[in-house]
RNA sequence: CGGGAUGUAGCGCAGUCUGGUAGCGUACCUGCUUCGGGAGUAGGGGGUCGGAGGUUCAAAUCCUCUCAUCCCGACCA
């Protein structure tokens, strides 16, 4: 491509209304503009780069055996009821109405399409498993889209849904996609980590998401450098404490006076105490009512760990009002004993002795409290949230570290969530019928690109992966109406062009210094610049776009050297 | 949804407090010079000051409403 041709609108400054440095960056390089709030027109550039995204995806997707197939992004309110998410999904669906007032939304995920599909036409287990997969642009009606790209309401998704006979099958399938998932992050050349993951509102039973460690993310990955597990931080497990021998002479129950002494902190330092000292009981409110959770004072409940121990459909921090209608509780002064709600409590709970907790009457607190002496647990579990330096729950000598992620894949066991609610079933080979296991796997086009940029990029724009940038060499006459130069350039892209190497050729009027600088902003990484002085001594200049190094090299033999030198990088 | 902020030329901003002919930088067009890291110079085009209503002799500026965008939080994944 020819530079004055493509419609490429740098900018110098950043937009006011960009926040992270791929934002910045992908509207400064021409790539995106913004329509509305989380929307956004993708440009030449950009969509070079979503393309290159795509291919890498489409090509390992087939690999394992997926099918492309393009679905409605359109869809019927009837089929979002059958799955019972019309209801449960809340206002992130876009609802919109037909003419004839028919209810349709605009599809942000597509897990109901396509089981209606499957159950339409897949009837025996010789038919699967099946692996069918789109890249579609979806819509969730985010409350507060933000990043450019990265979080928008409207973005480029590539789904996949697997439909198997069985648990085992559809595991085997799940461990493909996994793998399928690290060659696309790697072939993008991203520095990721397969976590594990909580399900969400998509369902299911067992779940890894992908994360692209960089300080803008939005999730905290917590992981162990000597083992290498990874989980995201809201339920990365905790190690169960080791056993601990009760003291000979625990202590009695007392209340003593604490006024005014509402936090753990206020509370240690009043009775001259640890913090681990102190129990901590948080109440929470789910379907049923509420519910108490118990963390060692220098510890946060986990409410993601305490609703899937609970097994309850939504689970959150009850407001002060609600616990305050609750005869009993007092803000700051809650505690198990004699605490008329289900308890459940983390387990180094367990492992505690003469601990304090609250008295559950105003400016009062207990001392030498014993679990099971003074109150009963009605489930042990692993409730809290691990911090920096917490002991791997997997190895012996590891620690925990934590660093922000950008979940780019996400991929989901789905178990017969919806292939029971829908009806997909088929037939085994005894004739028998059962409901169809899944999986689904998610990933984000352009959040991806995004991410790619997060990680590579420096003061002075994008240094692009060499397999997503837009294109691989650019071309940069130093004065393109010199003969000799003009000559040297078109004969350096034609020979690339046979080759089959993308290279764009810097056609246009303007002086040197504005075309290495779009050059280097939009990241292309290996630039050939050539100028009347060097080529009149056989030579041009080859720079490698990420290092900013540059040689001489004799013309035209270097343009054999070319693939060579893009291979290295 | 709660808290905060901002809407003035394509982009970045000043002007608003204290009402009186709409400005700067950049980008764009033309001429001349320049030409290996965002050139210099002279000239030029481009604005319903987000929208509606109000106060006033007079509103970018004051008042009311409204729309949009961004930030923090909650939410989501």
């Amino acid at each position: 491509m020819h530079f004055s041709k493509l419609f490429i609108p740098t900018l110098k400054e950043s937009p006011a209304d960009a926040e992270v440095i791929s934002h910045k960056l992908m509207v400064r390089a021409g790539m995106i503009r913004q329509l509305a709030s989380g929307i956004y027109s993708i440009l030449p550039l950009g969509l070079r780069v979503l393309r290159k995204v795509e291919q890498i995806i489409r090509e390992e997707m087939n690999q394992i055996g997926g099918q492309e197939v393009f679905l409605p992004s359109i869809q019927p309110a009837e089929l979002w009821m059958e799955s019972k998410r019309w209801d449960f999904y809340g206002k992130e669906l876009l609802r919109i109405k037909d003419r004839h007032n028919r209810e349709f939304c605009y599809g942000p995920t597509h897990e109901e399409v396509i089981t209606d599909i499957v159950r339409r036409e897949i009837k025996s287990y010789r038919q699967l498993p099946v692996i069918l997969y789109q890249i579609q642009t979806k819509f969730r009606d985010e409350v507060r889209p933000r990043f450019g790209i990265m979080r928008g309401r409207e973005f480029m998704m590539k789904d996949a849904y697997s439909f198997h006979a069985d648990e085992e099958d559809t595991r085997h399938t799940y461990s493909q996609m996994a793998k399928a998932y690290s060659n696309i992050f790697k072939r993008c050349g991203l520095d990721f980590k397969q976590v594990q993951a909580d399900s969400g509102t998509i369902g299911g039973s067992f779940s890894h998401e992908f994360a692209v460690l960089a300080d803008s993310g939005e999730d905290d990955i917590g992981f162990c450098e000597s083992c290498g597990y990874a989980s995201n931080l809201e339920l990365a497990g905790s190690k169960p404490p080791a056993a601990s021998t009760p003291p000979a002479a625990p202590q009695d129950l007392k209340e003593v006076e604490t006024p005014g002494k509402k936090s753990v902190e206020e509370v240690a330092g009043f009775l001259n105490l640890p913090a681990r000292q102190i129990v901590k009981t948080i109440i929470l409110e789910n379907e049923n009512g509420l519910v108490a959770g118990l963390v060692r004072g220098d510890h946060e409940i986990n409410p993601v760990k305490l609703k899937n121990l609970i097994g309850c459909e939504w689970l959150l921090p009850a407001g002060e009002e609600a616990i305050s209608r609750h005869p009993g509780l007092h803000c700051g002064y809650v505690g198990p004993v004699g605490l008329d709600l289900p308890v459940y409590a983390d387990h180094e709970i367990f492992a505690l002795h003469d601990f304090v907790t609250g008295a559950n009457k105003p400016s009062a607190h207990f001392t030498g409290v014993q679990v099971e002496r003074d109150f009963k647990v009605k489930q042990f579990g692993d409730l809290r949230t691990v911090k920096v330096g917490d002991p791997c729950p997997h190895c012996e000598e590891g620690k925990y570290q934590v660093k922000r992620g950008i979940e780019v894949g996400h991929i989901f066991i789905l178990g017969t969530k919806y292939s029971s609610l829908m009806k997909a079933v088929y037939l085994d080979q005894q004739g028998k019928e059962s409901a169809m296991v899944m999986g689904c796997y998610g990933i984000g086009v352009g959040r991806t690109a995004a991410a790619a940029i997060e990680q590579n990029h420096d003061d002075r724009g994008i240094v692009w992966p060499l397999n997503l940038a837009p294109f691989q060499v650019i071309i940069i006459p130093v004065n393109y109406s010199d003969d000799e130069v003009k000559n040297a350039c078109d004969t350096i892209y034609d020979r690339l062009q046979e080759i089959g190497i993308d290279s764009l050729l810097d056609d246009r009027a303007d002086r040197l210094g504005v075309k290495l600088k779009d050059a280097d902003l939009i990241g292309i990484p290996l630039q050939i610049i050539i100028g009347p002085k060097n080529l009149s001594a056989g030579q041009i200049e080859i720079k490698i776009r990420k290092t900013n190094e540059s040689e001489l090299r004799p013309y035209p033999q270097v343009i054999e050297d070319i693939p060579g030198i893009l291979k290295g990088l």
